[in-house]
DNA sequence: ATATCTGCAAAGACTTTGCATGAGA
DNA sequence: TCTCATGCAAAGTCTTTGCAGATAT
C-alpha cells in the first residue's frame, strides 16, 4: 500500500498521518464497504492491539470530513463507512437495502443513465436553491431473495 | 380529517385505532417533513399529556410496518420521519441535505426524468438479483446557500 | 371479556467527551 | 520541542424493553 498519497491529503490539511490512522484506512481499503465502526475495530485491533475503538471513531470522523469516507445509514442502528470512490477506493455504486434482514447489495448498473439525470438535476437544483452538490446517494428498499421466498 | 381510512389499515392488520395513534397522524399530516420522535412528542403533548414518549416510538415504528409512514436518516443522530406519500400525504419529493448546518430542503423537480431511470433500474435490478423493489431514497448532499457564503 | 395498548422507569446500544499520557514533524 | 493524537473511563443521546394498569372491540 502506498502511502504517500494519503500522507499528502493528510498533512495538506494540517494533520498528521499516525499509525492508527493508516492501520484504518488499510482496513477501509481490504475489505470493502458497510464496515460498521466496531467492524474496522475489531479488524484492526487483531494485528494493533493497542489501538482503542474511540480512535476509530475520531479517525473516522476525520476521514468524512477530508471525503476521504463516506457514511451510510442502512437503517440498523449504526453508521457505516465506505472508501469514497476514487483512485484505491470502489467505483461508484448505490445499494439495495432488505427491510426485512437489513442485507446490502453493491450494484453498478445503470450508472450511465443515472449520470444523466444527476447532471441534468444537479445543475438545475443549484441554480434554483443555490445549494452545491457534493455528492449523492440513491437506495432502493425491499425484500431480497431469500426475505422474498420466506414471506410468500 | 377522516379517520375512516386510517381506521381500515389499522383493522385491517390487526391493530387497533387508539386515540394516541390518531393523534400521532394528526400529526405527522399537519406538520409536513422531517420530524423526529421527539418532535412529534412535544406536539402531541401539548394536546394530550398523557402520551408519553415511548407510544410515539412504538406507533411510529408500527407505522413504519402498515407502510403509512417512511423513516430517514439525514446525518444528525435521530431518525425523522414522514407520511408516506399518497392521497393526504405529500407528494413525492426527495432532499437536498446541507453537509453543514444539517438544513433539509425539499425538491420536486426532475420527477419524471427520475421516474424513467427508476423503471428501467427497478425492472433490471429485481431481474438480476431478484430483489423486490418496495422504496427508493436519493439524497443529494453539499452545502446549502447560507454555509456557502459563510465558508468562502 | 380479553387481547392489545400505554406510561413510567430502567436498561441498552452506539457515540462522544475529558483528561493525562504518548508520539509525530 | 511542542503541538497534535491517543487510550481509558465516564458521560451523553436516542431508542427499546419490562411490567402493571388501562383500553378498544
Amino acid at each position: 500500500m502506498k502511502h504517500g498519497w494519503y500522507h499528502g491529503k493528510f498533512m495538506g490539511a494540517g494533520y498528521r498521518f499516525t499509525m492508527p490512522r493508516q492501520a484504518i484506512l488499510e482496513v477501509l481499503s481490504r475489505r470493502e464497504g458497510h464496515l460498521s465502526a466496531e467492524d474496522i475495530y475489531l479488524d484492526v485491533h487483531k494485528r494493533y492491539p493497542a489501538i482503542g475503538l474511540t480512535t476509530v471513531y475520531r479517525t473516522l470522523e476525520l476521514l468524512e470530513q477530508l471525503r476521504l469516507v463516506q457514511r451510510f445509514d442502512f437503517g440498523d442502528k449504526r453508521s457505516r463507512y465506505e472508501l469514497s470512490e476514487g483512485p484505491g477506493g470502489p467505483h461508484h455504486h448505490h445499494h439495495l437495502i432488505c427491510n426485512s434482514c437489513g442485507r446490502v447489495i453493491d450494484y453498478t448498473e445503470y450508472i450511465e443513465e443515472e449520470k444523466e439525470l444527476l447532471q441534468k438535476a444537479e445543475k438545475g437544483l443549484s441554480e434554483k436553491y443555490n445549494f452545491e452538490i457534493l455528492s449523492h446517494v440513491i437506495n432502493f428498499y425491499g425484500l431480497c431473495e431469500n426475505c422474498r421466498l420466506r414471506s410468500s
